[in-house]
DNA sequence: AGTGAAAAACAATGGCG
DNA sequence: CGCCATTGTTTTTCACT
């Protein structure tokens, strides 16, 4: 097994910016987009998820139109940093669906999780009936989003 | 124009969560899954679609095997409030590629970025090349992602 | 509301230049 | 890597309940 980078060509990394962009484009459509045949960009394609270069296909859901308006950034700051309480408060955040991501960073604050719930009753019930009781968390510290610039979860294909 | 919220049934909930998780999903396997025929599957998904619900299908790309091995959070400070400052860090941030997402946050950080890149140089390179130069920038503060407990991008589906 | 079956579009191979 | 043909799937439409 080799969890190295792979080495891509730019058909390859063409094909790769125009799935992720849409990720429901047939291999047709691919073909004109990137400039090769319909068959080889099947193949390529093909490669590129074996290799687990793509991991999958998503459909982009509209989450206002879901009802779902408030999205959170929460600061957790864990009661103890012992590998047990990481433990809980792991299985806890894979346990809420409305916690979209969970991340540790460096710096005062321990995680930084994305929160995504229907209002601010939801959100209030989030952190003040699972969080906050928590016996992993001690503090939290949460900014909504006022607006969003930018969205598209889009990464930058290198070189 | 509607900008409200569509109702939608179990059978609706259902393909919408599965084709989340998977959107490569044929109607064929969704039937199975949600318990219809793969027509009702493909009229449905077409509502839904054109209802907006989902915006489009996107391939999930493996950061760590393009290279991409650093995730960053950074809090931005405006020079200024004012509208035109605002706007052109909104351009600022729609030009690169490497934010993901940009949000304006309640609390004493003006703005927050989501960023991916290849390694702490080019981390480097986009903070003191591009972001602390920039007129409409005050001060930067970074926090690295160190682990990451959860990142499915999954919204939860009310009700 | 839903089903099932036929027609049209597409994906995936293989062979050849 | 392009092109073409083949085969098997999948989507989509239509008749029907």
């Amino acid at each position: 097994m080799t969890h190295d980078t792979v080495s891509l060509d730019g058909y390859d990394r063409r094909l790769l910016a125009a799935l992720q962009d849409d990720g429901a484009l047939t291999n047709q459509a691919l073909a004109e987009i990137v400039h090769l045949s319909a068959s080889q960009c099947s193949r390529r394609r093909q490669r590129l998820e074996q290799a687990g270069l793509i991991r999958g296909y998503r459909a982009d859901l509209d989450a206002a139109k879901l009802g779902l308006t408030i999205t959170v950034y929460v600061n957790v700051m864990l009661d103890t940093h012992s590998p047990e309480n990481a433990d809980r408060f792991q299985r806890l955040v894979a346990r809420l669906p409305e916690v979209q991501e969970a991340h540790a960073l460096t710096g005062d604050m321990d995680y930084l999780l994305k929160i995504v719930v229907a209002d601010l009753p939801a959100l209030s019930e989030l952190i003040n009936g699972e969080l906050l009781p928590h016996p992993s968390v001690s503090t939290v510290k949460s900014s909504i989003v006022l607006s969003t610039l930018k969205a598209d979860q889009r990464l930058p294909i290198p070189e």
